[in-house]
DNA sequence: GTCTATAAAGTGATAGAC
DNA sequence: GTCTATCACTTTATAGAC
């Protein structure tokens, strides 16, 4: 990783905040240099010049939209683990404490709301081996210690079923990430909620899926019913 | 689309079947027609001799795969619609229509089994703009067909939370496609199920999922615990 | 039908002028 | 720092020999 300070202004910034929001929109496969340079009205070289290379470029994004997800994803693990320890944790506070995180709490950027969450949807359908090896790291770090604090809240669930179960959460996680505009454009009234709005119908949908096959009374009250509203 | 009528052997069947595997592989994007004509052993000149162009050889692929899976789909789900016709049906059974002819029971090719499911999810995961018109349609009716008779399963659910738990769905069941090898790698024991059994487990989450807040006993008994073998 | 040669356009990267 | 010109390479597609 060349340089992680990134000027607040000037042309490394605007070349910066072009290529992930081009990346953004059409994946990174489908942007070339000269997309870049040229909606940043800079010239061809630029990107080189400041980055090194594409491919520099490419894990420079990874790394700063990545690694704070992932450490954002650890402390709030640590925190639910910590609270419950020697108890079971609810399981709908494991999967928030996995997910939630998604939302952009942590951002650390100026991408406008939509880019930004498609952006990460992307970046965390890569393939690990494209990821800087610290970003890896901590990603991976995660994913692991959320099987593991999942489990705890599922004593029941066999572990071949739980990983499963958590394949399919990866999968709508990823999907609403990157496709969250398609529901709006069906048509039908999807409403317009914000990203923490969808993230909670999306914990609340898969705690039950996760849930599923358990006797209720294990399931926490509820509470009054939840509204969605934020 | 030129020719529909793909030979059961000769060098066009060989293209074709060798592109398919590719695109499985790597995806659309990544495939360049020298790759296809090199391992296939034919000349450069062959792809285009056969299909046109690249782009007509893709969509005949999207064509032979998405269209026997919608129709599969679409007659399912009447199927469902008919046998309860009246009556609310239960939302396992509108789920397993939808979801279960991604199995490759509609299968009409020699690709192997993982790799058959890889090609599907990454055709189902493309922007509906690429598909040709016909298959674009009998897709688009299905998708519309499924949210309709999950609505008469779920009379209490809003539209708009019954879009996005579907939209949720959607999202679990192609990347379970796509990535079906990843909790395999995990080192963990994912076992080694069939392309079916790891379907009946997702039908049993997003089931779970979409029904997530309906008092149980709106839920049907369940007779012995499903063991998920087939 | 099969193949080679080549056209036309695009790619990432860089040397060197300013 | 900025920019143009250009290199070396890859892409899809096709003309024309066999």
């Amino acid at each position: 990783m060349r340089e992680l300070r990134i000027p607040e202004s000037g042309p490394k910034r605007r070349l910066l905040e072009t290529a992930e929001q081009l990346f953004a929109e059409r994946g990174f496969d489908m942007v070339a240099v000269r997309d870049i340079t040229g909606l940043a009205k800079s010239n061809v070289a630029a990107v080189n010049y400041y980055f090194g290379s594409r491919e520099e470029l490419i894990r420079l994004v990874i790394y700063r939209y990545a690694t704070p997800i992932g450490e954002e994803r650890l402390a709030r693990l640590e925190a639910v683990e910590k609270k419950w320890s020697g108890k079971m944790p609810p399981l709908e506070e494991v999967i928030e404490a996995y997910v939630r995180p998604l939302s952009g709490i942590a951002k650390k950027t100026n991408l406008p709301d939509a880019g930004y969450h498609m952006l990460v949807g992307r970046i965390l359908s890569l393939p690990g081996n494209v990821f800087p090896q610290e970003t890896e790291l901590i990603t991976q770090s995660a994913a692991a210690r959320f099987i593991r604090v999942l489990a705890k809240a599922l004593p029941t669930v066999s572990g071949e079923e739980l990983i499963w179960r958590t394949h399919f959460l990866t999968g709508g996680m990823l999907h609403l990430l990157v496709h969250q505009d398609e529901p709006r454009t069906l048509g039908e009234a999807a409403g317009t909620p914000t990203m923490d709005a969808i993230l909670s119908r999306f914990i609340r949908f898969a705690t039950a899926g996760l849930r599923e096959g358990l006797p209720v009374e294990q399931a926490p009250s509820k509470g009054p019913q939840a509204t969605f509203d934020f």
